[in-house]
RNA sequence: GGCGAGGUAGCUCAGCUGGUUAGAGCGCAGGAUUCAUAAUCCUGAGGUCGAGAGUUCAAGUCUCUCUCUCGCUACCA
């Protein structure tokens, strides 16, 4: 593992596509892995780097149906829109792909054929009801019909809500579908399901010592503590079977005969859009994508939020070693989540810094954010982005450290040797060694640090140079020296440019705009990584006109950030709900039996966390109630309570406990939880109607 | 409930296999300086390393119990 790869080839996870780029996003998946190949290119290293949108999945159905337009309409805007948040802040894929191509479904459904020829999944095969008018087969709550024990018209494939009783599909009487009206037909189908617990043994030594077919594959001890982690005690609890195909019709269709309205599971799609991507990368580029997914020299490295560890470290690589001939992830530097002004970002809930938005807002500054997210990036445990923070880094360090020095620089070059690069003597004070060793050093512990995926870390080094460029001059003073000696002078501001180029290289990754200003200013664009750590400037360069390559932040920005956060204003009364439900009869309002009940005691449920036993007197008896709001509400809070009570609800059995009826509840647009409480002298066994 | 990861200076975070007086940046206090975007540099104050117990010559670093935060998962809405 000491060794060079050949090549890598790096992924960033693919960004659902039914919402927009947050800051989130970018600093989990996007910006490290920026980093990281941008590290590598500059480094002259074979990589190749591929993302794409996540486009299927039954979110995105539900979104189409909510807006009242179709799955591709939704991709197709999020896919456009998600392409340009990343361009904004120069997060330079070699290829943006999307998973509903064409070419996508076409390779993951070879993929999938692949697989079940060599016995990957294990079928089931049963009766099913198919709707043929939606070809597309029923899940059991999309039937309807008549209940063969208490009669009632409404009974579900699963469960009768009248009587309680649980059914099956095939027991209902008439059966209709909930989709269509029509009557479906009975017919075979076939599911798919990968058996996991088959691969624990060798996933179990992979994870743990990093040996794959009885050779070393990695050094588990270079993947993240949380990483190995969660992935052991998910082997360790042993793997359950998953289903790998999904009754929808937006996805990838499964290739088989009679699975109409089947398609993949989006983690089975999902992933291998990242070779689809690879192979679209190839093709455009005249290039063999195979070497990068199967030959052993390769390096492969998988970018990704904390939620999506297990799908990367164990489902897909399932999928991969079943299959044959492709490689296995090296590593999957997952990073945790990124919080905002002291609460979690959340898209419902507008709290979060949209990519667009910001790039709208601040144009021409991606560095900033870019350095900001770098510097606080959540490597090993959640971090904090606030906007005071965002200020102060880019004023006191960008500005000031590092747009400043670069200033001075310049300003002390032009002034004292007309602008050109002075011409140093070469003997060296025990101060300038120093100050050279640092430089000498700097690159390989910028890049050590880049290469194990500490980019905090790195960023640090690499502003280290800057900070010790800065200290350089305050106390060499070339100001003063000039008045009596104009070569030592020339030695000092000599290395201090030299400094300035290395700076460029070293930070180059991070800040991509401001490093090329700088590189342009001293002529020392386009050199490779391996450069940096000497001389770098020749002697007589003129140096080209350099901007102010950073503004400050003012409170005025500060604040009108802020205040965008949280439910915009213009879209008060506007809410984003679930569409109405179709319309209901009064005899079917009338079945329920609504009335007001008190919170005569209250407990947790054991082994629940959601779970509340609630004691409620109706007026004429005490029943027991299991709710679902433990989340939110301790048992001391909700006793004595008057709440709406759906009395005539069948009796469930939930987690051990008989639930007689159902608490109502509000639910608040930020995912709290409201009593619906009957105003002031009601009482408990008042009917509601 | 099970599992995983975190809880270190006012703030944001380092601290890799246990080993000298626990570090950085910002903020704060004092000073130096003026080439520079009122920028820079130096010095200092500030921490019972979530709580408690244990192992060890030695623990932020290992073990156990408890507690809080985040994630996965189960039961639910």
């Amino acid at each position: 593992m000491t060794a060079k790869p050949a090549r890598t080839l790096v992924t960033s996870a693919l960004p659902y596509a039914n919402g927009p780029i947050h800051i989130g996003h970018i600093a989990g998946a996007y910006l490290p892995a920026d980093l990281y190949v941008r590290y590598l290119r500059a480094r002259k290293r074979d990589v190749v780097w591929v993302c794409g949108s996540d486009e299927h999945g039954a979110a995105i159905t539900l979104r189409a149906r909510k807006e009242g337009t179709t799955p591709r309409a939704i991709v197709d805007r999020y896919h456009a829109e998600m392409q340009e948040a990343f361009s904004g802040l120069d997060i330079a894929f070699d290829h943006y792909d999307r998973t509903s191509s064409e070419e996508h479904h076409g390779f993951a459904q070879e993929f999938f054929l692949e697989l079940l020829e060599k016995g990957a999944f294990t079928e089931e095969t049963r009766k099913q009801f198919y709707d043929p008018q939606e070809k597309q087969f029923l899940a059991d709550r999309y039937i309807q019909g008549t209940c063969p024990k208490c009669q009632d018209e409404r009974a579900y494939g699963d469960q009768c809500e009248k009587c309680g009783s649980a059914l099956s599909p095939d027991e209902l009487i008439d059966p209709k579908s909930t989709l269509s009206g029509s009557t479906p037909e009975m017919r075979d189908t076939t599911l798919w399901y990968l058996p996991m617990d088959r691969h624990e043994s060798w996933l179990k030594t992979y994870l743990e010592d990093g040996v794959l077919d009885g050779e070393q594959h990695h050094d588990p001890k270079s993947w993240k503590a949380h990483v190995t982690g969660q992935c052991k005690s998910w082997v360790d609890g042993g793997l359950q079977s998953r289903a790998m195909t999904r009754d929808l019709d937006w996805g990838v269709p499964v290739p088989v005969e009679g699975a109409d309205g089947k398609v993949l599971y989006v983690w089975l799609d999902a992933p291998l859009g990242y070779i689809t991507a690879t192979r679209n990368w190839a093709k455009k580029n005249g290039a063999d994508w195979a070497p990068y997914w199967k030959d052993k020299d390769t390096q492969l490295v998988h970018f990704i939020g904390k939620d999506n560890i297990v799908f990367h470290c164990i489902i897909f690589p399932i999928l991969l070693k079943e299959h044959g001939g492709y490689l296995l992830p090296h590593n999957v530097p997952a990073n945790e989540f990124m919080n905002l002004e002291g609460d979690k970002i959340s898209t419902s809930r507008n709290w979060a810094v949209w990519a667009k938005e910001y790039i709208d807002d601040f144009p021409g500054r991606s560095d900033e954010m870019r350095y900001v997210l770098a510097s606080i990036m959540p490597e090993q445990k959640d971090a904090e982005f606030t906007w005071e923070d965002f200020q102060s880094r880019v004023n006191n360090e960008l500005a000031d450290v590092l747009g400043n020095f670069v200033n001075r620089v310049v300003v002390l070059t032009s002034k004292y040797f007309d602008g050109k690069a002075p011409s140093a003597s070469g003997t060296w004070t025990s101060t300038d060694e120093a100050l050279r060793e640092l430089m000498a050093s700097t690159p390989a512990a910028v890049g050590d640090a880049i290469e194990r995926y500490r980019f905090r870390d790195a960023l640090q080094h690499a502003m280290g140079l800057v900070r010790a460029g800065n200290k350089y001059l305050t106390e060499e003073e070339p100001w003063k020296v000039m008045k009596t000696d104009a070569q030592r002078t020339a030695d000092i501001l000599s290395l201090a440019l030299q400094i300035t180029a290395n700076a460029a290289i070293v930070l180059a990754p991070f800040l991509p705009r401001t490093s090329e200003k700088i590189a342009t200013a001293l002529g020392t664009s386009d050199l490779p990584w391996d450069a940096a750590g000497g001389d770098l400037v020749p002697t007589g360069q003129p140096l080209g006109a350099l901007p102010i390559l950073f503004e400050k932040v003012t409170d005025e920005q500060v604040e009108v950030q802020r205040a965008k956060l949280g439910p915009d204003a213009s879209q008060e009364g506007l809410r984003d709900v679930e569409t109405e439900k179709p319309e209901t009869s009064f005899d079917d309002f009338q079945a329920m039996d609504l009335r007001v009940a008190e919170v005569v005691a209250a407990e947790k449920v054991k082994g629940a966390d959601k779970l509340l036993q609630l004691t409620v007197r109706t007026g004429y008896d005490e029943r027991t109630v299991v709710s679902g709001i433990a989340e939110h509400f301790k048992p001391e809070d909700v006793v004595g309570r008057k709440v709406t009570l759906l009395a005539n609800l069948a009796p469930r059995k939930i987690r051990g406990v008989v639930s007689q009826g159902m608490v109502l509840m509000a639910s608040t647009e930020d995912g709290g939880l409201r009593f619906v409480t009957p105003d002031e002298g009601a009482e408990a066994g008042d009917i509601i109607r």
